[in-house]
DNA sequence: ATAATGTGTAACCATACAGTTACGTGACAG
DNA sequence: CTGTCACGTAACTGTATGGTTACACATTAT
């Protein structure tokens, strides 16, 4: 658990990595640090909520490796290492070939399941918007 | 204090998707439909947990518009709609550009850092190794 | 009509999490 | 030594989330 080497396992890390970026203040983060180092104090300052909300952004961050901190004087500099966001990439790498199918394609796809559902009503008691458990 | 530097993108359906996908069970749903539409019952037959269960995951990724619904019969067969995944997909394309720098360009680039920092204080007080502070 | 099937929802519980304020601590300045 | 700065962390709060069981409802089967 302590193990903070250059080995995460791959399960554990994709979990944390996903976390990680699920939400928008640390994704912004992220996008912060792309730009180049700050201390904490600088990154705090970008974001409307209090240092304590993202020092703790920052340690789950950090536990999911996605940025390093090291200290200059009495500031904690920190910087992006992005290594991890490949597993999100190729989780998503998969998915890829899915929405390089044309529009047509998707179209076509969508219209044939529709026509599949209203060819089953034609009594009309199935007459239900599929949008309803939507909202 | 509540200074509003860097722009939150409140992009409302990318939130939604980061977080449908911050789950583990919903990215295996996700995997699971990739290989063919399924109805609710047997998506729930291949994970470990109630149907139930299930069935709310199944609703925030309706919600997310990652997954779509129609009824056959009595079944409620669910489609995958890959397409949300774009915008993951192009917040990660920002960070393709660091990983694909090579491993030396990296180190160069730490190391170009570590010499402007130890510049600032040619006193020597501050040296210290970075990858400490991890957890 | 009645039963069985397939599925979503409600109610409830435990846990995680984001945010806040208050405080502790190492590093520098005087 | 003392104060100040830059942090992290503790304690607390409200809310979201994931899980469960019990139930409602529509669709087929008998």
């Amino acid at each position: 658990m302590r193990n903070h080497s250059v080995t995460y396992s791959p399960f554990q890390t994709q979990d944390a990595t996903f976390q990680a970026v699920a939400d928008p203040t640390r994704r912004a983060v992220l996008d912060l640090l792309r730009r180049g180092s700050q201390p904490a104090g600088a990154i705090a300052q970008a974001f409307p909520v209090s240092r304590p909300a993202i020092s703790r952004h920052l340690r789950l961050l950090r536990r999911a490796h996605l940025v390093r901190e090291h200290r200059e004087g009495r500031h904690r500099v920190y910087d992006l290492n992005p290594e991890p966001l490949r597993a999100v990439d190729s989780w998503l790498e998969q998915y890829r070939s899915f929405w390089t199918m044309s529009l047509n394609n998707l179209k076509s796809f969508v219209e044939s399941e529709y026509a599949k559902e209203t060819a089953q009503h034609s009594a009309g008691k199935l007459t239900r918007k599929p949008s309803k458990g939507d909202r």
